[in-house]
DNA sequence: ATTATATCCTGATCGC
DNA sequence: TGCGATCAGGATATAA
């Protein structure tokens, strides 16, 4: 589930791919996908970078491609070879699923693209005029936050904090895997109602979303059942993680049992001694 | 205004 | 062996 460090690998290992690159023509194998006539569009990169859990493509026009991986989505390249026409997706054979789930292909002069999504909620869009930049939402790996900034964030949102944590309106990049690991890394309960926190609760929170995230950059994300970044390489932090999909296993910390509960429709996961 | 819920989609898994 | 039910969750539309 590509969430803002899953994302983040993608665009790092884009952008030397992409930048310079021209792009030629795109075919779209998936109706619903397409927002806007994208066939015709062509242009040479400019950059290659991360807004959220966007990946934007920016081009020397000023328009830019914006993709969304949602919960299945891959963006995979395939260098153009000179010497044949073998269909090799960095090294690895492109298999029988991402043919069947190719869902775009962007054709560049020194390569193609290719978006595969299995469950078809990824989007791909041609943005025409760069977003105005806004005070919300705080990106928390580019922007600066601290426990004053997170509170002007909650308000007076009596949201749950985990439920908070999803929002992308306020703080962009937390999906289900990391608001569980994240609110776990602070020890506090994922019940507990976002204005309720105390200073002390939102300064342990934000040195647990950064000290989560960058750690989950720096392993390349996590890996849990689609994600694969550009060279088809998965993450490795679904080896570190705490609590996640851990249910009745012992808590690292403690040894009590993990504990799952439903919170707007999905599962949180969460020590119930550690996270009083 | 905020907050809660339903919906989209497909593959894996489970119980019978 | 199959077959229906359930689950996974990012974001949005709709409801309350």
């Amino acid at each position: 589930m590509p969430e803002l460090p899953e994302v983040e690998t993608v665009v790092r290992r884009l952008r030397p791919l992409l930048v310079g690159a021209k792009l030629k023509s795109s075919k779209y194998h998936d109706a619903k996908l397409r927002t806007a006539p994208l066939e015709k569009f062509v242009g040479t990169v400019t950059a290659v970078r991360r807004s959220g859990k966007n990946i934007l493509v920016d081009f020397n026009s000023g328009s830019s491609i914006s993709f969304h991986l949602r919960m299945t989505g891959n963006l995979l390249w395939e260098k153009r070879s000179s010497k044949n026409g073998s269909t090799q997706v960095g090294g690895a054979i492109l298999n029988h699923s991402d043919e069947k789930h190719l869902r775009c292909r962007l054709n560049f002069d020194r390569g193609e693209l290719r978006f595969v999504d299995i469950r078809r909620f990824g989007t791909v869009e041609l943005i025409r005029e760069p977003k105005a930049p806004g005070a919300l939402p705080i990106d928390p790996i580019e922007d600066p936050l601290d426990a004053d900034i997170l509170a002007k964030l909650i308000g007076s949102s009596r949201q749950q904090i985990k439920v908070w944590l999803l929002r992308q309106d306020r703080l962009v990049g937390i999906g289900n895997i990391y608001a569980s690991e994240i609110l776990f890394s602070a020890k506090i309960s994922p019940f507990r109602a976002a204005n309720s926190l105390e200073a002390p609760e939102r300064k342990r929170l934000v040195k647990s979303t950064l000290a989560v995230l960058q750690k989950a950059i720096q392993r390349c994300g996590t890996t849990f059942s689609d994600f694969h970044d550009p060279d088809g390489a998965s993450g490795s932090f679904q080896n570190f993680l705490k609590v996640y999909d851990r249910e009745d296993k012992s808590c690292r910390s403690c040894r009590t049992s993990v504990a799952r509960a439903v919170q707007a429709q999905r599962s949180t996961y969460y020590c119930p001694k550690c996270q009083d």
